[in-house]
RNA sequence: GCGCCUCUAGCUCAACGGCAGAGCAACGGACUCUUAAUCCGCAGGUUUCGGGUUCGAAUCCCGAGGGGCGCACCA
């Protein structure tokens, strides 16, 4: 082949195959300019909605026309052309419905926009509402204007997107593109507004407390930090909105909430995301056993108003949410399941031989209430299916829970455990300032040993409750743990719009 | 952080040491009841990147990068 023959078609091809997809695009984005239409005008009126005509119209005859003038707007997501008949599947957030744009009806101006018509374009079209000869609802079109020209070629039509890569990235394009994803946060954002609804509803005023903190509490974990440039300060961002929360119960907010965005500068898999959001509410002279009846109607509230049901999947299993949820004693349960009777007033001795036992993994420096904890989390939690609370927690692993009247190495605390996952953590909250200050203290002298997973003593806290926290009880609910349970997928990343991923290069 | 897997056309996937292919999307054409429409034609590639082995590498080896999954930490 001659040199001259060869540089050519390396200058055609280093155009690219998409950059050539996108440039056939923008010249029917031009032609239509060119022709007087605006494909990026600036309004549309529309009458009605995809999903309104199917209430309305569902079940009709077919070939049945019915006289009503409809106006719509949406993407066209699937084009089926006959020549001088063309099927167009339009999608608004509501749902589809089809287009039946014939030559023979449609407007000259139509005509242009069909030209120029692509997978993916935003468009308004009018038309009377009608049924196909195969009984399809559909809107017999004949006006269409075009609302946004869609540059870049849309994913496979049957196959979705399925790089995880670039769903997770192009977040908008796997919506557009698939529609188990726009299920999973059509879930996830009825089951907030049903959260919030029910909380509103329980009569606790929904408050917002600092991201930006000095000191991140509340919570046991690594914290991001930044810098506040007006005040040259180093700043933590929230790990947990608790302590605030708390402040504002001592301010008279008797029932509060947050739903907060945590961040936790922490390992990343498919239960964790540093970016998380938690539900926490706080009830003024309630304690932990308040706390478990609000979790629980809560959730239930969440799932009814998301998915209408109290029969979840999790991977293999189908799990039952229906109320009321079994309370079990944590050291009863714990006894149950490995025959031994343990306290944390017990010798560490005897708590580790349960431990090595059962495959529980400890430190040297863990006390019994910590070793207990821990056999929780290794021993009975993959026990469990349907939601169970297990209450009566150590202290030792509460620092800021209200210890047990009876027994002051438990705490009044509990945990709601799903599908062998933690769902809500809540307690009776301590509000003696000086048994707060020494709990702090003790955090301080494990931090001094080395614990890296000890608790910072927070002053202004401390102060706050002297000024009189009234019996309080306060739960905290993973909301993204929750919208997995909801919608059945496994992966936290996809029950985030924008997970943290590292950044793309443009280059 | 450590281990394992993965990256091929815009999208979804083949080819697994011997000429890089298909479907969808695109482009040209036929078609007024399709719905993953169909049919004919045409085009589309630095096989993530950089090295190496080989007569020959998408394929084997080394390294880098993106992503995923385990383990550890955590909710």
């Amino acid at each position: 082949m001659p040199e001259d023959v060869v540089d050519a078609s390396e200058v055609e091809q280093s155009q690219g195959a998409l950059e050539a997809l996108i440039s056939e695009r923008r010249r029917k984005r031009d032609d239509l300019a060119a022709a007087g239409l605006d494909p990026y005008p600036s309004r549309f009126d529309r009458s009605t909605t995809a999903g309104e005509l199917h209430l309305a119209h569902d079940g009709l005859e077919a070939d049945q026309r019915t006289g009503q003038q409809a106006s719509l707007a949406g993407r066209v997501v699937s084009m089926r052309g006959h020549g001088k008949l063309i099927f167009v599947t339009l999608a608004d957030q509501s749902g589809t419905i089809q287009l039946l744009i014939q030559e023979s009806r449609r407007s000259e101006q139509a005509a242009l926009v069909v030209e120029a018509l692509d997978l993916g374009d935003w468009i308004g079209v009018h038309g009377e509402v009608i049924t196909s000869r195969r009984g399809e609802l559909s809107l017999d079109v004949d006006d269409i204007q075009m609302l946004s020209k869609a540059l870049r070629p849309m994913p496979d039509k049957w196959h979705g997107l399925v790089e995880t890569d670039t769903r997770y990235r192009q977040r908008e394009v796997d919506l557009l593109a698939n529609a188990e994803s726009r299920r999973v946060f059509d879930i996830r954002f009825k089951a907030i507004a049903a959260l919030r609804r029910f909380m509103q509803d329980e009569g606790f005023v929904e408050v917002e407390t600092p991201i930006l903190q000095p000191m991140a509490g509340g919570a046991i974990a690594r914290p991001f930090f930044t810098h506040g440039n007006a005040l040259d300060i180093e700043l933590s961002l929230r790990i947990a909105p608790e302590l605030y929360l708390k402040r504002l119960v001592v301010g008279g907010y008797e029932k509060v909430f947050e739903i907060a965005r945590n961040f936790r500068n922490e390992g990343v898999d498919t239960r964790h995301s540093p970016e998380f959001s938690a539900l926490e509410a706080y009830r003024a002279f309630g304690d932990y056993r308040d706390g478990m009846d609000l979790a629980e109607r809560m959730i239930v509230a969440a799932a009814e108003a998301s998915i209408g049901t109290m029969t979840v999947t999790a991977g293999e299993r189908t799990l039952d949410l229906s109320p009321p949820w079994p309370r079990r004693n944590l050291l009863d349960w714990l006894e149950e399941v490995t025959g031994e009777r343990l306290h944390p007033s017990d010798p560490v001795e005897k708590v580790r031989a349960v431990c090595d036992a059962h495959q529980c993994d400890y430190l040297e420096e863990w006390t019994s209430g910590k070793l207990i904890f821990e056999l929780y989390d290794t021993v009975l939690l993959p026990l469990v299916a349907d939601p169970v609370f297990v209450y009566g927690i150590p202290i030792d692993v509460s620092p800021l829970a209200r210890s047990n009247d009876d027994d002051p190495t438990m705490a009044d605390r509990f945990e709601l455990c799903i599908d062998a996952k933690e769902f809500v953590n809540g307690y009776s909250e301590l509000n003696n300032p000086e048994v707060q200050v020494e709990r702090f203290a003790r955090e301080s002298q494990l931090a001094a040993q080395g614990d890296l997973e000890a608790m910072p003593a927070d002053a202004a806290f401390v102060r706050a409750l002297e000024y009189g926290l009234p019996p309080t009880s306060g739960i905290g609910l993973g909301i993204d743990r929750l919208v997995m349970l909801l919608s059945g997928v496994e992966a936290i990343r996809d029950v985030i719009l924008f997970p943290m991923l590292r950044p793309e290069s443009f280059d």
